[in-house]
DNA sequence: GCATAGTACCTCGCCTGTCAAGGTATTTCG
DNA sequence: CGAAATACCTTGACAGGCGAGGTACTATGC
């Protein structure tokens, strides 16, 4: 079953840092592999990656340049600053508070 | 440090079941108690609250009732329907699946 | 040669959920 | 009496996801 990517909002930003902080990809890839890794499990729509990208450049958090293509379409890649990396691991501490405080709201029977 | 509710979208509506499947609540209380359980951790704001009620009682997934109050300001009480048990099991099965897949997209390092 | 599928990019506009801001009414306490 | 707490509620702005649509090139099979 697929796990709709608007229960990620607020990750979507950070799964594409993670994953470029892993080495630079261009887009189709990304979703692709994003796809692949979660088995299928969460597909990342291509109009929600583009508007990530354009969201994150502006913001800083990633830089884009085209790579020179000699067969193929042609691709636009992107790399993580340092800035996006900093953001990066904030997001992922963030991540740890959030599983514990969700852990508390729906998972516990207290008292 | 305080998160948004905006990074939890999506998981509003679960949190509101189980606290009510733990016993009949209103809203006031019921934000009080978010805001503890959490430590100050996740703060659901009113507006977050009530349209979050709105939304749950046109599912059927809540009812509510007036409480009797002979003192005090009158409450507005909300339990809890059989779907909305339902429905909070498969949020919870959910979330122990957005748990894994989030491990594997930011934690992990592969390969 | 041509159609089809795949790679690869992108935008527009709708929808949904959060929340700041504002409002009401009652009670409790100094 | 006045302030703070309890308790409810709505409106409108804003942001993010994504369905739908579009472009351009390449590879494959018939």
């Amino acid at each position: 079953m697929a796990l709709s990517a608007d229960i990620l909002r607020g990750y979507t930003d950070t799964i594409i840092l993670k994953r470029l902080s892993l080495g630079d990809s261009y887009g189709y890839e990304l979703g692709k592999q994003i796809g692949c890794i979660s088995q299928g499990g969460l597909e990342m729509k291509e109009a929600t990656l583009y508007t990530a990208f354009r969201r994150l450049e502006g913001s800083g958090l990633i830089r884009s340049y085209w790579g020179d293509a000699q067969s193929g379409a042609r691709r636009r890649y992107y790399a993580v600053t340092p800035e996006g990396l900093e953001r990066l691991s904030r997001d992922v501490e963030n991540w740890q508070e959030t599983k514990q405080l969700l852990a508390k709201l729906i998972e516990e029977e207290p008292e």
